[in-house]
Formats: structure tokens, sequence, C-alpha cells
DNA sequence: AAAATTTATATGAAAAAGAATTCTTTTATG
DNA sequence: CATAAAAGAATTCTTTTTCATATAAATTTT
């Protein structure tokens, strides 16, 4: 490692603040674990959203549109818009809640089901093909990590008095 | 927990596919521990692509424009387009590089060091206010695993000679 | 050294995403 | 109960991204 000229390799390992940086770590590495998997995608004919939203319903199938942006990490007007696309390729359905006539809930199609079962499969392959050859606790490293992480500001709230369940925190502020 | 009726609540610790699935637990902690910081980037009137740049620039300033699209994880005619951007709110230069003209290399101008210093104190300030509640031991444990993933496959290729080093792998295929 | 390739960046048209807002329907309040 | 406030989804208009390709310069072949 003599002369760093130029030859600037890996951003990630190159010191400096990309390389200690949580967020971007973070970033980087959720990046490295889907990237593969992504341009696979297009096997089975799938954009990344679609797999999102497929993905989330082949676990529950029946969400509201908003559970649906939450659980794929998408603001609502942009699921609304990909479920348009979706519903026109026949890949989900909507479907009108009967108690509240605002909600809309989703459903996948016979043809959606088909469309993701294959992308299910090789998904779980590809995660046993990173996870596989780290040992034991390595997988238990990177599984309380993201834990940590995930729920990083859950326990805040001491000891104070039941706490009684926080949902979709802070509705004091006004629009 | 009895019944499991609606009440949807966090998609990432409700059971199945999106509370094991690696890659999902990584983008949702990646946006969980990016989300606030985000939000605060409208307080120096910076975007996330902005924010990016600038802050790898400030990291390693006069980078080529592809070293910036590897270094922010972007793909090279998106950045090129938000340097456009960039450029024209000046905080952000293009050089020629004389010895191969192809190549075109980024300066953050006075302007962008200006913009970008209070958003990198927020965030070594947001970090700390992540890591800062964890013990040392959880904190090592983040950077293991993050480690781990990002660095999952260069420790392959066994014995086998040499190696000459992987770097832009199979250039085998033709268009 | 000409021709063929590869590498680095830019461009253009089309698709997607974002922001703010609207439309309905529910829920709370006085 | 009437009205105000909130919640869920859709829409509109604007900006950004994508995808494929174009340019142009360097490198490799032959």
């Amino acid at each position: 490692m003599a002369k760093p000229l130029r030859e600037s390799r890996d951003p990630a390992t190159r010191g400096g603040f990309a390389s200690t940086y949580l967020a971007y770590l973070l970033a980087r590495a959720s990046h490295i674990v889907s990237e593969e998997f992504h341009l696979a995608l297009k096997n089975w004919k799938l954009s990344v959203p679609f797999w999102r939203v497929l993905a989330s319903l082949s676990d529950a199938n029946g969400m509201s549109v908003s559970d649906l942006a939450a659980m794929t990490i998408m603001k609502q007007p942009r699921i609304t818009k990909i479920l348009d696309r979706m519903e026109a390729d026949g890949l989900v359905a909507r479907r009108a809640d009967r108690h509240d006539r605002r909600r809309v809930f989703i459903d996948l199609t016979d043809k959606g089901r088909r469309r993701v079962a294959p992308a299910l499969a090789a998904a779980k392959a590809h995660e046993a093909s990173i996870l596989g050859p780290l040992s034991e606790s390595e997988r238990a490293t990177i599984k309380r990590a993201l834990d940590l992480l995930i729920h990083y500001r859950e326990d805040v709230a001491p000891k104070a008095a039941k706490a009684p369940r926080r949902g979709k925190a802070a509705p004091k502020v006004k629009a």
C-alpha cells in the first residue's frame, strides 16, 4: 500500500467519513446485499418496487394502502401509483373495506402470486448464499446489530408509567 | 398478545418474511437511521442527493465523476445530472483532468463547503445520539456486523492461485 | 499505426417519484 | 346532532431518475 496516488478503490474501506459514518455504512451494506438480487429480478420481469409490494403481500395479503406504504418503506402517493401500474398489469387487485370506506385493501392476484413465487425462492437462496458461509456467531452478530438499530429508540422512556404503547408517535405537531 | 385481528403495527416486528429477511432488515435499519437526519437536511436547504455529494467531497475533494458515483452509490448518469444542478447552484465545480481528457474532477466550492458544514456537524451529532446510548459492546456488534456484510464476498476464492485481485469482474460477456 | 475496444462522461426522451393538495369518509367535540 | 378535525387514498403539477445511447478520448490489437 505505497502510493495513494489514484487507484481510488472501494470508498467504504478507504478511511475518512465514509468508512465510519453509520448511516453510510448501512446504506452501503444494504446496497451490497440487495444489488445482485435486484439485478436478478429482471429474470422475473419485476422492478424493485413491484418486488417489494409483491413480497410484502405474499407475507400479509390484503393490507391497506397505507400499511403497504409502511411495510415497503415508501410514501403513500408513491405506492398508490405503483399499485396503479401493478393493477393494470393484473398483479394485484384493489378491494374496498366495507367497514371504513376510506380504506382500500390490496390483494395479490393469482398472476401476481405466480409472478413472485420464483423471485421469493431466489431471494431465500440469495440470502442463504450470503449468510451460509458465515459462522453461527457471525449470523447472530448481524441479527443483533440490526435489531439494535431498528429498535434504537423504542426502549427509551426509562421508568415512566406504563408507556401505553408507542404506535405512530408524536401526533402533537400540527400541519 | 391476544388478537392479531388488525392493529397492523410495525411491519418489521410482526413475524413473517419482513422480520427475518436480511435485505429487508437492512433496508429498514438504513431508513430508520437516516430518516430523521434526512428531514433535518431541509434546514440547510439540501436534498438527500446533494447532501451525499457534498459529504463525499468533504471527505475526498476532487474526485472524478465516476468515483463520486461509486461513493454515493448512484449510477453515473444520475450524478452527472445532480452535478449539473449543484454546479448551477454554485456548490461544486467541474475541472478537467489534464492527463485524461475524458475525466472530470469535481471540486467543492467555498459556497458548497459553507453549505455542508452545519449538516456535517448535525450528522455527527445525530449519529452520536444513536450510538451514544448503546454500550461499547453493542456498538462493536454493529460495527462488526456491517463489516461482515460489506465485505461478505471479498474473502471468498479459497486457496486458488494468487487471484490477481478481483476488481470489476466478468468482462467475459459481450454486448 | 490504423482499427477495434474500452473507458469516462454527457444527453434525450420516457418513466417514475416528490410535494402539496383534494376528495371522501370517520371520528371527536361542543 | 352539527360541525370541526383527522385519516385514508387519489390526484395534479413539477422535478428527478432511468434507460439507452451518443461523444470523445484513451488503450489494445493486429
